[in-house]
DNA sequence: CCCGAATTTAACATGATCGTCAATTCCGTC
DNA sequence: GACGGAATTGACGATCATGTTAAATTCGGG
């Protein structure tokens, strides 16, 4: 044992402030000074501790995606029958996204730079593999059990749950604005959900309801 | 007349420059002086056209979004039968986003602020009533004629028809990078329009096909 | 041919941000 | 209680970006 000062305690809290303030402002936009500011410490520590901006942007990266994938793979799908099992996905899907909007403003932030930092994180590639692997495996049963439709894709639905579900809170801005219509956290987010979740369901299953 | 030196060719110029600027590196990322490096003039001549970075930011915005809108009404529906209608605005919509990656990635960048320099921009309320109306008649055609449902809002089906489109545009760097699925203008684009167009005409119509 | 207003430029002043480094504080250990 | 290395800070220098201002240039009209 060294000097257990308070380094881990200070990793995490500054950890969270840059999560913070990236998503708050993107990665050009975010400012060491005010991670700083909202930890009560310097610009200097933070480099001490993670070595740049460009290095502990990518560690809010691992950190984030790390959370919801651990989110992920706790549904518990198993005794539900398939088309349950998506309905909960989606649903699972969408409100995770409505509660971290820092998340999804991140993964935007992302994009706009063209992943050029996820590029660089290698640990990536293998936490991604389990939430298709679940998906796969529900679309599988349905199929088996004749409730499914054979020709989709794993890949291909969850792209679509994602594309509805952060639609809802990365458009909310300009969509609200020039349609009048309420998105995000405000206005009927259930019945918003239920759409979400009926479009999906609609598109996997062999008939059609109502 | 006073002095028609070179104004509206090069305020357009400097509009066009800006637009490839901001779009490639958000209204926070840009700089001026890559705008006027864009079209050999300087950054105070930028100010005398336009009076700040604001104000470019706002014309560029007001720019693109008139594009789009124009090219909407252009759509040639009424000869089409609802479902054929349908198709087309999607395939439409899915392709223009692909064919224009620096509108979506204004829209984004707007989004990202939270909408703050849309809200200044009083000309946006009316321009965008149309493409929610032209969707509204399809849909209202298709009720009449018994082919699709009768509980479909249009401003969630143009919501939905966005949100899978935008996706495949805005999130190509980090999907295809954790899921190893081609997205963007790369593989089989034609392939996932049609997959977007399914998924958007079992939700409208009544049965479902196939 | 010259004037004056519209255009265009060069240079200035200001402010923000980032990484680094030497110096200082802190705390467990001897 | 002194030591030594980890933890923390304050200050510096360099870079970059923005808006302004005063000067220079251009061109149509008188």
């Amino acid at each position: 044992m060294r000097k257990p000062k308070a380094p881990e305690a200070n990793r995490a809290r500054i950890l969270q402030a840059a999560i913070d303030e990236f998503a708050a402002r993107g990665f050009k936009g975010a400012s060491m000074d005010a991670i700083a500011a909202r930890t009560h410490t310097t610009r200097a520590l933070i480099n001490y501790y993670f070595g740049g901006k460009e290095k502990i942007y990518r560690a809010v990266l691992e950190h984030v995606y790390g959370e919801i994938r651990q989110a992920e793979d706790r549904l518990a799908l198993d005794h539900l029958s398939p088309t349950e099992a998506i309905r909960r996905i989606v649903e699972f899907t969408y409100h995770y996204y409505l509660d971290h909007e820092g998340f999804v403003r991140l993964v935007v932030a992302e994009n706009q730079a063209r992943g050029r930092h996820l590029q660089k994180s290698r640990m990536m590639r293998s936490l991604n593999r389990s939430i298709i692997d679940t998906l796969r495996r529900v679309l599988e049963r349905g199929q088996r059990e004749g409730a499914f439709r054979r020709d989709v894709d794993a890949t291909e639905i969850h792209k679509a749950i994602a594309a509805l579900g952060m639609f809802n809170v990365t458009n909310q801005y300009t969509f609200s604005a020039i349609f009048q219509a309420d998105m995000g956290a405000k206005g009927d987010v259930a019945g918003r959900c239920a759409t979400v979740t009926d479009m999906i369901l609609r598109y996997v299953e062999k008939q059609a309801r109502a």
